[in-house]
DNA sequence: TTATTTACCTACTTAGTCAATAGGCAGGTG
DNA sequence: CACCTGCCTATTGACTAAGTAGGTAAATAA
């Protein structure tokens, strides 16, 4: 699978957060309910995109997190590299194909390189905006 | 990932029966040295391609495997599908989405969808004459 | 200052899958 | 009959995914 739990919900908080924009900061606590995923296993997800700049959380009594950018700036191709480390369908072609032991002589590595360019183009053509509900 | 180990041998599998086409049978003995690839893995494959009707093979001494059809006429796709059961992105969309429990209401489902068409298109865009070297 | 809320960090458990190995049976040829 | 080759089934070990759990650090409200 290319594209695992971890992955779409990472994408259903960002969602998330864009749909109950209000200005302040959103509890991962409501968004987990709201979702019905499990706190715990959010949490574990979370920092990534804070580390990386996709949101910012701040601590205490009405803190939680927030975007930084609008919706249509985020990418699904960025958010999912993230989580799922690499979108590669094929080991051949993880970190530019480096660890391929067969790549000077193997046929189907153009056919590889392709499929992984034409995921990565389709998933960075679609936005978090295109997720939302109109409102 | 998309496509395993599993899927990859049994490409290589169908190329090379493909690249040593002589009239008769292959033995999967030397498929499986010219190739360095467990013979006992590669045993686990095959079965499937034959009773699909990909391959046929005959038991016994001068025994083997044979291609059923030209090489232009096998797609990557059709051979990575039996290999791998399913080349669905995510499980949301296995089996046409049958069993993702929030499929009337994801709003991401059609952007799997729409991935899953086009990685399939891709894959049954190539053959395996694709993959062959040149004589 | 204190209690509370929330983010954040690290370790663990459980279940499942992947890759490979192994042994033996079934079918067919010389 | 002996041998070869496909074919079936079970098992192992390593790894990963998913979720659980407990605790620490930071910030705010009271």
């Amino acid at each position: 699978m290319l594209i695992s739990s971890r992955g779409k919900y990472g994408l259903r908080v960002i969602v998330d957060l864009a749909e109950h924009e209000n200005g302040g900061y959103i509890p991962m606590k409501e968004v987990a309910k709201r979702q019905d995923i499990s706190l715990k296993y959010l949490e574990q997800i979370l920092p990534t995109f804070v580390k990386n700049g996709l949101i910012e959380g701040v601590h205490g009594k009405g803190g939680g997190y927030r975007l930084t950018r609008k919706p249509e700036e985020y990418t699904l191709g960025e958010i999912l590299r993230l989580t799922e480390g690499d979108l590669a369908p094929v080991t051949c072609v993880e970190n530019g194909g480096e660890a391929c032991e067969r790549k000077g002589a193997c046929p189907a590595m153009p056919v590889w390189q392709g499929l992984d360019a034409l995921i990565n183009e389709y998933l960075d053509g679609k936005t978090v905006r295109d997720l939302m509900c109109e409102e």
